[in-house]
DNA sequence: TACATACAC
DNA sequence: TATGGTGTATGTA
């Protein structure tokens, strides 16, 4: 409050645009006014009032930090400031073409081109509680992305708010990717609606294309798009003819894109005078906006002011124009071609131009050298324009000159405020106060700091990165009943637990969300010592979590608005290949050239050498990995002694022994240990597979649909990571040892310890729970679903099916049923096992996983996986020295975002 | 590792 | 009546 505004800061900070008020829109005061009485008194109002003094106490702190620095000090923040600077600059990189796309009122303005109606009326895509944005009418008013909608309504009482479809807004995306991937096949998508290309080198064969390359048919009606084209009334098909460079302008622009709440006025968008603006005489950029020699909509014809001439004029001094107007508006077959240049700037009206030729739909760019100007030149002649910066160091620092902060990507309204405090507002402010900054900000923010106000961002597109969490979080009117609390983070769990299998992953972390009735915001979170991906073992970590919360508050009742459940710290991709597939190791163990030499090189177990020798039994591999499993470990003291007769089912002649001599009978038959388990149903079944395989039970046991024995872990993890960091062995926490557990299993335990080593006592902790009776971290328990026990999940898709023949299958064994037979194929002893565990569910041994692991450094180039592609080779390249703000939302199901607004 | 904050769309 | 959902980065303890 010191600082800044007084009161209700958080909405008197807006920084309105004057405006056309009456009909066309309101101004400030009044969009102030509404907002503020809307949320007056609410519980959301006062948490943002109580949000805001955080943010002014932590200001308030900074301000007496600054006064306590020593001329000293800052001098020699100074001078450390310059050299980094310096440094900077040095990395400075102006020889990529970088261009950003982003499309105008995206949601609303597919919306409108299904219902042209809302052409010219304020429109809102969202619900009364929740609007996802707005379109350019409604923005007049005030409306916005992210207000409720009910407070729009009362900024705009004529505003109509449509229910979302993420669908259309999914294939449209799409749609538009496909232009973009053929400029630059490595873009990078940010959201739905935006992206950025690198076209450096699209130029550069552009050079050497023929015109028609460059040529395209404008065929039907394309929807104005966004309400700037209000003003543009006529129609123009053109056809442009640029090759040369244009004159630089200089336009500036705009208000800045904020919160709502904080929000300018938008303007009606003078954008069309203004782009008409003498140009800079220092050249300093290049902007251009090619709606107008773009179509238009039938409807739009009606509409007309005027003044576009103007524009066009302005137009046609970078482009060479051929004005062709449509003499009948309803002439749908009406076309025209046109060809554009060689520049970036005509490489990026192609872009926009084709993509309102396919989607109806217009779209603004940003063309600069760097991913961070071009983001903020994307946004400086939206919507329907481009703004060009130019590749030279002169041009940059007049654009950033006065280029506010908060323009940034990565600056938002906290950081705003704070360097408000400073004195800084502008990217130029941003330099000059580089010192006070080192001083009093940490050495990654100064240096984002110093990138900024220089215009320096990363050049290099990097592949949007593996995920690192998934999360689903949902909104209620409020609950209070534990029973309900806990039913519905058990639903969460279910909703996540789904969707991370459907990528395969597994995590350790599990984090609990809370938001209560006053908006308060809580997170708390629970580390696993292994990966687990089920509904049941996360409801059991989520439900701990919300237990102590509710017992927190307790006798209160804990009254929430907001629950939900995140997984992270996600095993890495080839950590959870060798638990998913190393029964197929396993089983292939001495009959797989590469699969040995995987396992020497990963876990230097001598691997016997039998390339080129005939395929070992079953039992022979079996015994072959039991032997190196023994000889590293020591822990499979039992013997192997079955011999199961061919086509025998349920054998009962199978002799195993634990290693506490004991004899099983009756039951399922271990693969590994050859013991008959009497484990009730497979869910047990499966936990003594684990057991025996000597991974800490990670889960997959859960999983629905399923199963595979691909995904056993175990013995090959245990031997590939009992040496490796992440996966070690622990010591038995205090109060337990090893005779704990086995007194635990005499108790009828069907499991055994099978890792570490009995004599000194080590074991995973893991082990110090017996995840055959659930009592793991008590996790299990309150799954109750142990009628459901199945195989584990499997991670192998179909398509990995496809081709049989790449892994031999030579005499396998069932693992069920144990009997003995020279399969067809592949498919064919899946199909077995279907049959024998009489689940309804699938059980596959892939054979590709097994090459997957042995060459790492190959990438799945499969069918129609790319993505996995570059997902691996992602990690291969190098950082760039200057931190950009990274966003790789493009990880969104549509699930989600169906649920955002549900 | 846990938690809160800030930011993006 | 009613103020979202998903994901990443960073600072601090
Ligand atoms: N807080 C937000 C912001 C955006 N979106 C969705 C709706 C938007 O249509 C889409 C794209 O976001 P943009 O920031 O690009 O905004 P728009 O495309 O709607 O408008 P603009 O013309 O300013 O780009 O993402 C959302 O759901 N919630
Ligand atoms: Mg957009
Ligand atoms: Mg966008
Ligand atoms: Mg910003």
């Amino acid at each position: 409050m010191e600082t800044t505004e007084g009161t209700s800061g958080f909405l008197s900070r807006m920084a309105l645009n004057d405006n056309k008020a009456g009909m066309e829109g309101l101004d400030k005061e009044k969009i102030n006014k509404i907002i503020l009485d809307a949320s007056k008194g609410s519980r959301f109002y006062e948490n943002e009032l109580k949000k805001e003094e955080q943010v002014n106490q932590r200001i308030k702190k900074m301000l007496l930090q600054k006064e306590q620095l020593t001329k000293q000090d800052v001098e020699r923040a100074q001078k450390q400031m310059d050299e980094m600077a310096a440094d900077l600059e040095r990395s400075r990189d102006l020889n990529r073409t970088i261009v950003h796309v982003d499309m105008d009122a995206f949601f609303a303005a597919v919306e409108t081109r299904d219902r042209p109606e809302f052409t010219h009326r304020p429109m809102g895509v969202g619900s009364l509680s929740m609007l996802s944005t707005s379109n350019y009418v409604a923005r007049r008013f005030g409306v916005r992305a992210a207000m409720p909608g009910f407070i729009a309504k009362r900024l705009c009482p004529e505003l109509t708010i449509l229910p979302l479809n993420f669908k259309k807004y999914e294939a449209v995306s799409k749609e538009v990717c496909e232009i973009l991937a053929e400029y630059d096949p490595r873009f990078v998508r940010m959201s739905l609606d935006e992206a950025y290309l690198d076209i450096t080198q699209h130029l550069k064969d552009r050079e050497t294309w023929p015109k028609d390359r460059r040529t395209f048919a404008s065929g039907s009606f394309l929807s104005r798009g966004c309400e700037k084209g209000t003003e543009s009334a006529h129609l123009k098909v053109v056809e442009v003819k640029l090759e040369q460079e244009r004159e630089g302008e200089m336009h500036d622009d705009t208000e800045p894109v904020q919160n709502y709440m904080k929000q300018p006025m938008p303007t009606a968008k003078g954008n069309v005078e203004e782009s008409c603006m003498e140009s800079n005489s220092e050249h300093i950029t290049n902007e251009h906006e090619s709606q107008v020699s773009l179509n238009c909509s039938p409807e739009l014809f009606d509409d007309l002011p005027t003044q576009e001439e103007s524009s066009c004029a302005e137009l046609g001094h970078d482009s060479p124009l051929t004005l062709d107007c449509f003499s009948d508006p309803h002439q749908k077959a009406a076309t025209a071609s046109v060809t554009f240049g060689l520049s970036a700037h005509e490489v990026a009206k192609e872009i926009r131009f084709r993509i309102e030729q396919k989607t109806r739909l217009t779209a603004s760019a940003g063309i600069a050298p760097n991913m961070l100007l071009a983001k903020v030149c994307s946004d400086r002649k939206k919507p329907n324009g481009q703004f060009d910066l130019l590749p030279n160091k002169a041009a940059i620092h007049q654009f950033m000159k006065e280029l506010p902060i908060r323009k940034v990507s990565g600056i938002g309204k906290v950081t705003e405020k704070l360097l408000k405090a400073l004195g800084i507002t502008t990217c130029q402010d941003l330099f000059e106060q580089r010192a006070i900054l080192a001083m009093l900000f940490s050495e990654t923010s100064t240096r984002h700091f110093l990138a900024i106000s220089l215009g320096i961002g990363a050049t290099r597109l990097e592949r949007n990165s593996e995920r690192k969490s998934m999360s689903t979080e949902r909104t209620f009117s409020e609950i209070r009943k534990p029973e309900e609390l806990y039913s519905l983070c058990q639903k969460l769990c279910h909703d996540l637990a789904r969707e991370v299998q459907e990528e395969s992953l597994q995590g350790r972390t599990i984090t609990l969300k809370i938001k209560n009735i006053n908006f308060e915001v809580k997170t708390r979170a629970v580390s696993l010592p292994s990966a687990v991906s089920s509904e049941e073992l996360l409801f059991a970590a989520a439900r701990d979590l919300l237990k102590i919360e509710i017992e927190s508050v307790h006798p209160q009742p804990l009254r929430l608005r907001l629950m939900g459940v995140r997984l992270s710290s996600f095993v890495d991709r080839m950590d959870q290949k060798k638990q998913q597939k190393s029964i197929d190791v396993f089983l292939n163990i001495g009959n797989k050239e590469e699969c040995c030499s995987f396992l020497q090189q990963e876990t230097r177990v001598p691997c016997p050498q039998r390339a080129g020798q005939t395929p070992l039994s079953f039992f022979q591999r079996v015994e072959a990995a039991r032997k190196n499993e023994a000889a590293q470990h020591d822990v499979f003291t039992s013997t192997c002694t079955g011999q199961v007769p061919d086509g025998s089912l349920q054998s009962s002649t199978v002799q195993a022994k634990n290693n506490r001599g004991e004899t099983k009978e009756s039951g399922l038959v271990c693969p590994v240990c050859f013991q008959k388990q009497n484990c009730k149903g497979l869910y047990n079944f499966n936990m003594h597979i684990d057991h025996c395989l000597g991974l800490i039970y990670s889960e997959d046991v859960h999983s629905k649909h399923l199963s595979s024995p691909a995904c056993y872990s175990g013995l090959i993890n245990s031997v590939c990571c009992s040496n490796q960091s992440g996966n070690q062995n622990h010591i038995l926490p205090s109060g337990k040892d090893l005779s704990t557990l086995e007194a635990h299993q005499e108790e009828g335990c069907c499991t055994f310890a099978s890792q570490g080593n009995s004599t000194n006592k080590e074991v995973s902790e893991s082990d110090t729970c017996c995840h055959s009776c659930q009592q793991t971290v008590s996790l299990c328990s309150c799954a109750g679903d142990e009628s459901a026990g199945l195989l584990p999940d499997t991670i192998v898709s179909p398509e990995s099916l496809a081709d049989p023949t790449a892994c031999e299958v030579p005499s396998m064994t069932c693992p069920v049923c144990h009997c003995s037979q020279l399969w067809v194929d592949l498919q064919a002893f899946n199909t077995h096992l279907d049959v024998c565990l009489n689940q309804g569910i699938i059980s596959k041994l892939t054979s590709h996983e097994c090459t997957d692991m042995c060459s790492p450094g190959v990438s799945g180039t499969s069918t129609k996986a790319g993505e996995k592609t570059s997902l691996r080779r992602n990690k291969l390249v190098e950082k760039p020295p200057m931190k950009k703000a990274k966003y790789s939302p493009s990880k969104n199901t549509i699930d989600k975002f169906f649920n955002a607004q549900v």
